[in-house]
DNA sequence: CGTTGGATTGGCT
DNA sequence: GCCAATCCAACGC
């Protein structure tokens, strides 16, 4: 069932890959809330160093900004999260729990600190070693990029990445515009997992394609 | 320098 | 629903 509502929603997708259509800086020199809403849809590629290209559309993304509790620079800059500090367009991929990293993307001006944070792909080229990334043979395509640590995982993305320029010539990490939204309706809610204090608990900067089949989180927060 | 807990996940009660 | 896994950044002394 979720899986051939998987298999029909690609089918619609195809046709923008054949686009290729990187996506520019300015893109995300914008207000985070609004990137981390117009980068549903989009397309983020990994290309692997033995040129093996992955690639997944994003469905669910979550804003951090200045003067959110829950952001990790809230305090002040340090060598982890420098990168939200960077120019536009930078990754900031952290280790978090021990076992896990997190993929974010920063965000609005250089200096200042914010990001979006990429918490599940529906996987669209790769299917395969992505799997093999993951560990297990017996994961469902929807659930390879179903949430933040196991995105990092089946497209192996690592803290080597962590302050990398998606936008540099010759990047291996890149975004390609998406086009359509597949007729999925875009829904907000509060962000999850984060601490800090009750605004930030309950602010609605997390942006997600309703009932689409790769979104993570409680079943309340997928519909 | 010691302690605490986290932008998570998956397995078990 | 609860909790262990397992590292390390952040903070307090």
């Amino acid at each position: 069932m979720a899986d051939m509502q998987l298999r029909l929603y690609r089918a619609m997708s195809q046709p923008t890959l054949a686009h290729d259509k990187r996506i520019e800086r300015t893109f995300f020199a914008r207000d985070t809330r609004t990137v981390a809403q117009d980068l549903l849809g989009c397309v983020l590629v990994r290309l692997l160093p033995d040129g093996t290209r992955l690639s997944g559309r994003i469905v669910e993304t979550e804003a951090y900004r200045p003067g959110d509790a829950a952001m990790h620079a809230y305090r002040r800059r340090t060598v982890r999260n420098a990168p939200m500090f960077m120019a536009p367009g930078t990754a900031y991929v952290y280790f978090t729990y021990g076992m896990h990293f997190c993929f974010n993307i920063s965000t609005e001006a250089e200096g200042v600190p914010a990001a979006v944070l990429i918490r599940a792909l529906e996987p669209l080229e790769g299917v395969k070693r992505m799997r093999l990334h993951r560990g297990r043979g017996d994961i469902p395509d929807e659930a390879l990029c179903q949430g933040p640590a196991n995105l990092c995982k089946a497209m192996a993305i690592d803290r080597r990445l962590s302050g990398y320029d998606m936008l540099q010539p010759g990047s291996v990490l890149f975004l390609e515009v998406g086009g359509q939204t597949g007729g999925y309706l875009v829904k907000t809610s509060p962000r999850i997992g984060v601490g800090g204090d009750e605004v930030a608990k309950t602010i609605p900067w997390r942006y997600y394609f309703a009932a689409h089949p790769c979104v993570s989180g409680p079943p309340a927060l997928r519909r």
